[in-house]
DNA sequence: CCAGACGTTGTT
DNA sequence: GTCTGG
DNA sequence: CCAGACGTTGTT
DNA sequence: GTCTGG
């Protein structure tokens, strides 16, 4: 298990900065085999995302302005879950003259699969992350380039199993973390200052 | 041929 | 690296 | 994706 | 409204 960087860098950037605001976190099932960022990677560098749970948001349409809700969705086990990835190395390309031994530092990032939501899903969204069963890791994890890749596996998870719960819109802002994103407030609790 | 893209979600 | 568009 | 910025001159 | 940053 290694930590890598979320958002996949392909090995042909040309620098990490072409590659800014390029959004690769996720990556659509349909059509990987053959997108240019993808088909590498799915062929030959396939990996799981280990998960507690993850968030979405419902857009509230009942008002003038678009709102959102945040869900959190887990397995009605509350067991970890695995999401089908795809990773690939980087590094700057060695410009000319160089020297060939100056040390290499390559960045390892990866992006996580969705496919189109499952029942329970689509309450609130369109797609959602692939979800592997335990006993379909070793099939994605094959490196065995003779066979073509396991991408059957690429479909929406079972929708009896899992479970969503209304949480904290506090998690919309990337610099809130911990487990208080995970308890919602008193719905419908008007703003203090709305009088 | 060379230059430029290479990706997703959501929202109207 | 490889494909598409001009 | 959502949150937050969205600007200039001059000074250190 | 739209772009950038996290």
């Amino acid at each position: 298990m290694v930590l890598a960087r979320w958002g996949l860098v392909p090995f042909f950037a040309k620098s990490l900065a072409d590659f800014k605001g390029f959004s690769t976190f996720n990556a659509r099932a349909e059509g990987i085999t053959t997108a240019a960022t993808w088909r590498g990677p799915v062929k030959s560098r396939r990996c799981l995302v280990p998960v507690d749970g993850f968030y979405e948001w419902k857009a509230l349409d009942d008002s003038r302005k678009p709102k959102k809700q945040p869900f959190a969705i887990s397995l009605k086990t509350d067991e970890p879950m695995a999401f089908a990835g795809l990773w690939d190395a980087w590094k700057e390309p060695k410009l000319k003259g160089e020297s060939l031994h100056t040390a290499d530092t390559w960045l390892q990032s990866f992006s996580i699969i969705t496919t189109e939501a499952n029942e329970i899903m689509a309450n609130i969204h369109t797609r959602m992350p692939v979800i592997l069963r335990q006993r379909d890791w070793a099939e994605w994890l094959d490196r065995d380039l003779e066979k073509s890749p396991p991408i059957h596996l690429l479909r929406p998870y079972d929708s009896d199993e899992m479970q969503l719960a209304p949480c904290n819109p506090m998690v919309g802002n990337v610099k809130n973390n911990g487990a208080e994103m995970l308890e919602c407030p008193a719905p419908d609790t008007p703003p203090l200052n709305s009088a």
